[in-house]
DNA sequence: CATGAATGAGCTTTCATTCAT
DNA sequence: CATGAATGAAAGCTCATTCAT
């Protein structure tokens, strides 16, 4: 369905996720750094992009496909509502235990607030939707709530366990640890939207 | 207990800030915008600082002091905790109005992620621990949830709230009003946090 | 005598000629406009040409002997000196009538200045010398002038001609029209060099 | 009454002119050789104008005027239409003698065909204008010729001559000296335009 | 103190040329 | 022979920083 890339460019993304997880700001990532990370020369950036701006957009839109992908998999083979989202904070951990703090900032500028990033199809929020309708279709959720509300919801969940467990990373000195933040959120979620039984 | 600020700095601050309100990206700015702008000598800024970012940093910093203050100021007039949360979201519906879609964006970036809003003294997450105090206070909240997560499930209920103004403003389709989402996101603090009567 | 041009060969001249006459400025032409607008790959220019320099020379020179046979082949055509020198305008007013004021200023540059084309045999020049020498044969010419001269105060007429009839196509005002131009300098060819009979 | 250049502009322009006089073409100069010349740095070149572009196009625009003036200077001292014609090919001369081939045809280029040049004030053109008025107010011209064509006639021999002039430099043998060239000229002027006494 | 002209390191981008296929 | 992807030297341009005034 999607269309090979040529190596160059996918060498090129590689490259610009590569600099992304060392927690380079993104605007700030040279052409010749890129292409000396993706081991190509750097007139050979500009035989595929117009320009270093589309060669970052283009990387940052791959990526999130890519990881949209990749989480889909994964969050497809959970049953129920809550054992999906639960999956999908596990995915969260098992992200934020790999990169940087420096790159996790970064990621979320991108993620939760780049127009570029945000606009697009697959991206996370998509994916939001697509649990939400997986817990319509089970009769799980509360029906009085618009699936609007539940996904944004869900989003301000997982901001508020990111931006939590990046502060534990952080200098701030904190009473609760991640794991019990989580099971809060984790709560909230049930007791908002799910049918009580 | 504040030390008075030397009208050239104040001068640059403002400039910083007009700049931010224009929708600039702060790491684009220019010098020689910045200093054109407060009506300055370039090399002035370079009396009072020591580079480029550390006049932003402060800068950041100075601003979020000053709207932290007039939020302060604003809040300690509301009685309860859930007019208080309220009067919050007042604020917040002010600010969105006034200000361009783009410098909302790099605000949200600034204090929802930039290490260098986040670890200062009367950032934003401060005053929600003043608002969780006061409602400590008048026994409104339920005891079985630690200080940390409310603060953290409010700054959520925010970030949801200005998020989902902010795509009302772009070219996506949403079924809920701002208005409508305001009055879940309440009730749900209210049903999460409150001592039910 | 004139071997046979390698038909790719012919392809990039005819490319550069196009590209001449859209107006493009010889030195700015990128090896890679020509070669595409000759419908060939970018090496191949290479496997003919040691250089873009030299492929350019190479063009131009070509293009030089193109145009001065075929003028060759219809002043010869002509009686006497001055139906010679008549038919020599007429050709130029059909140049300049098909093509740019672009492309005629850079050609104009081409021939009567640069080194490339005047030094070559064919260049207009000789055609001017073998307009003098019918002139001569034919017992028409004062005997006074040596043949440089005459030949000099040609091609003088001639940029007189076309420098006039391109400023017109600017937004330069005249008085004269360039026909009314055109009969002056004929006229002044004809009163200095033909023995008044 | 002409406003006095900065100095880095004039160090610029200046630089610009010597290495056209060194037979560079306009268009090949580099930035960074210009201000190196010039004695400055690169950044300030674009402290002065927008771009290259502008920067070469307003030097050669005040050497324009420069020469313009000077030469104004010496053909205001000389009395009839001939002496000033005479004067002008002395100046030519004087030119020649001093500058490199490779420079007049750069020269000549801008001169006689670039419309940067040729369409401001103060061109050359403006000058002949100037000379055939004098010869108009000394009653000297004969009436039969509307002014338009003068000056291009005497614009053609100024071509003439400074094209035999440097074709003699070049390697092509010719019989007649510049000096015998000019003489022609002159006297093709006197017979085509004075009033024969 | 205040200035802004001057700077040049460093960036993006271009494009003639090469060479493996 | 023919190709065009790959290259990198070299160019134009930017802008944070300095410093003589």
């Amino acid at each position: 369905m999607e269309e090979k890339l040529s190596p160059k460019v996918e060498a090129l993304y590689k490259a610009v996720m590569e600099l992304l997880l060392e927690g380079r700001e993104v605007r700030k990532m040279k052409v010749s750094e890129i292409t000396e990370k993706a081991g190509i020369g750097k007139g050979t950036a500009y035989e595929y992009f117009e320009s270093k701006e589309e060669l970052l957009v283009d990387a940052l839109d791959y990526f999130q496909k890519i990881w949209a992908d990749s989480a889909q998999e994964e969050l497809s083979r959970c049953g129920g509502f809550m054992e999906t989202v639960n999956c999908l904070f596990d995915l969260l951990d098992s992200v934020m235990k790999r990169i940087k703090r420096e790159a996790m900032v970064e990621i979320c500028n991108l993620f939760f607030f780049s127009p570029i990033v945000r606009k697009e199809k697959g991206c996370i929020v998509i994916q939001l939707y697509s649990i939400v309708e997986k817990g319509r279709r089970g009769g799980e959720l509360k029906e009085e709530f618009p699936d609007d509300y539940i996904v944004l919801a869900l989003a301000g969940r997982i901001f508020d366990y990111v931006s939590y467990s990046m502060s534990i990373k952080n200098d701030i000195k904190n009473i609760c640890t991640p794991a019990q933040i989580r099971e809060y959120l984790l709560n909230s979620i049930r007791m908002e939207f799910l049918k009580q039984t």
